[in-house]
Parts: structure tokens; sequence; C-alpha cells
DNA sequence: CTAAACCTTAAAGTTTACTCTAAGTCAATA
DNA sequence: TATTGACTTAGAGTAAACTTTAAGGTTTAG
């Protein structure tokens, strides 16, 4: 059982963010302690470890919401979650190509800059004392 | 010489996105008509090109903004602005290792459920005629 | 036994990046 | 020339995902 300053730490999440996220239907069924203190179990760690997944791969907490409505309610929603994962790894993988793309125009454009640089620092080397030679 | 709506087609940003980031400071001199109206070069679309690149690979509109007016404030700034690509450039690498990572994760959950549907879809036609038989 | 450090809820506030509205100007066409 | 439709600005509104505040109950170390 882990308290929710436990599980903050464990998953870099706020314990804001942690009712927040249990307000918004994400994580379900978290037990109380006699006094009402959210008492964590290793299988919500898990849980939580697949909504950190889902939403850092880009999917909306509603959706989140859904997935895990979903989980709750039985067998029958199978189909509906392997269509929500399939679905949202196409996603991603067409995210990554295109982070590949614009990483390639970065690179391409440092390259860029730096020669540039590379340039302008030699011209002013040459043409005068700077004031600024103690630059990083 | 493009209309706004002609840039709006080509960028894939809305006209309304494309004043946002003119009064933002991202795009920076877009030439007007006699009428008042915005006339962009093909320079002021390489310079959205890379703007969307920088966008989309998590910089904030902040950042960006403060790239441009570094590079519209001469070249004393090169060194600033090489230290900022690099620094992107190193998020856009950590991130999509982080992406990888997730993708590895959401990759095995995918195949758990479609185990478990098949397991579950194998007992359903057994057991009885479904209802649902149509479910693509 | 009391004070500090936790916990609770409900609700208001914040940030980012748009997105829309209102009121008016400009351009091309019937 | 009148109307349609695209353009202008300033500013209000929106959505998502937190983040903070307020007001108060609980636990435990000294």
């Amino acid at each position: 059982m882990y308290s929710i300053q436990d599980v903050s730490k464990k998953t870099g999440l706020s314990t804001h963010t942690l009712r927040y996220y249990e307000k918004e239907g994400l994580i379900c069924g978290v037990e109380r302690s006699q006094g009402g203190f959210r008492q964590y179990t290793d299988e919500d760690l898990e849980a939580l470890g697949l909504i950190c997944c889902l939403k850092n791969t880009g999917m909306s907490l509603q959706e989140i919401a859904r997935f895990v409505s979903l989980t709750r309610s039985g067998e029958h929603t199978l189909a509906e979650r392997v269509s929500m994962l399939r679905q949202h790894r196409e996603n991603v993988l067409d995210r990554m190509a295109e982070m590949q793309k614009y990483l390639d125009k970065v690179t391409w454009k440092l390259k860029f800059y730096t020669e540039k640089l590379n340039a302008y620092e030699a011209a002013e080397g040459k043409n005068s004392e700077c004031a600024c030679k103690d630059r990083a």
C-alpha cells in the first residue's frame, strides 16, 4: 500500500494531478484507510504506468478515461479496446515518422547556423580583439 | 505573392492562426497590398516552414518567437541561435527515444489484448450463436 | 496533548495555443 | 453600382490539462 505522496514520487505526477486523474475517471477503485486516505496498490501503480504511457504518446485524458472504463466493463469490450490501441499505435508510428522528418530539418538548420557562426567568429577574430572572448 | 488564404492552404494553418502568429512575433515583416491585405513571399513561406517544424517538434511559440527575434537581430546572435537549435535537437532526440519506449509498451499491450480477444471470441463462438456476428 | 505534516473536497485560477465574434473595409462581379 | 465575399482589427471565448486556494479533518513525533 502506498500513500498518494509515495505514488507521486514513483510516477512523477503531483498529488494534485493524481486526485485530478481519479476525478476524471482515469484511476478507479483506489482503496482508502479508515481515515479516508488513498492507499494505492501495485495494481494501481501498474494502471498508472499504462495511463502515463498513453498520455505521453499523445492520447487525451478523455480517451484514456474511455479506455479505462471499457477495461472495467467486462470482456465484451475487448474488441473496442483492441481497436483503440491499434489506432493509437498507428498514431504513434505516424508521429514518430513525422518527428524523424522534422529532426532532419532541425539537424540541417543547425549545421547551417553552425557554419555561419564559424565564419562569423573567424572574421571577428581577424578584424578585432573581441571583448567577448570568454564565450563558452 | 500569396494571400493569407493561399498560405493557409499551403501550410495547413488557419488564417486566424497565421494572424495570431504574426501578432505573437513568429512571422515578421509580411508585406501588405495598398488595401492593407497581407502578401506573403516565398521567404515568408520558408520561415513558416521552420516555424511549423519547431512547433511540431515541441518548441513553444514563445521560444520560437525568441528564435525569430534573434534571427532578426544580426550576426552577433548566431551563437545563441546555434545553442537553441542544439538544445532543441537534443530534446527531440530524447522525445523520440521516449516515444520508442512507450511504443514498445503499447505494442505489447495490444498483443496482450488481441490474444485475450481471440480467446474470448473463440469461447463465444463455441458457447452460443451471438447476435453481434456482423462485428467488423 | 499539541503542533507539524500529512490528508480531504470543491471550486476557482492558470497556461498554451488557438478559435471565434463583431464591426467595419476592400475587391471583383452581375 | 450594388452586392457578395474575402479581408482587416481588437478583443472575447474555448479546450485541455493541470495548479492553486480555501477550509477543514487525521496522524504521528516530541
